[in-house]
DNA sequence: TTTGTGACGAAAT
DNA sequence: CATTTCGCCACAA
């Protein structure tokens, strides 16, 4: 297994349900500066069983920006769109593409979060 | 070994 | 604003 990888999923472990985190920020707090892109390769092997018997809520790491990295429409955006609703995430439509994007959060107020 | 491709992101254009 | 360019780097071809 890779360590990373693991060090990863347990930060995310730490998204508080109706809150949401960026992968440059998982990534950071994961002691990996500038790997936002390990981050989404992580979470692409996420254990279904979760990871020390806790859940991984992949779902709630977004882009940078407040969207949902998958193509709109698409089996796992639709299914990561729910599952933030469910938990009271609030989605916002923007005009210029049909995209959704989640309530943009406050990143920095999250990474505060999560840091103390 | 070089090259292309990502669940990315910030800066430059 | 929207796009492109780069920086990052694991991974496959």
């Amino acid at each position: 297994m890779n360590a990373n990888y693991v060090k990863i999923w347990q930060t995310v472990q730490l998204i508080p349900e109706g809150k949401v985190a960026s992968y440059g920020q998982i990534a950071d707090l994961s002691g990996l500066p500038g790997r936002a892109r390990l981050v989404g390769k992580s979470l692409q092997f996420v254990p279904k069983e979760g990871v020390n018997g806790k859940p991984v809520p992949w779902h709630r790491v977004l882009r940078a920006n407040g969207q949902i990295a998958f193509p709109p429409n698409g089996e796992v955006y639709l299914t990561q769109r729910a599952l933030l609703i469910d938990e009271g995430v609030t989605l916002q439509g923007h005009k210029t593409k049909m995209s959704e994007f989640a309530w943009r959060p406050d990143l920095a107020e999250i990474l505060f979060y999560l840091t103390e």
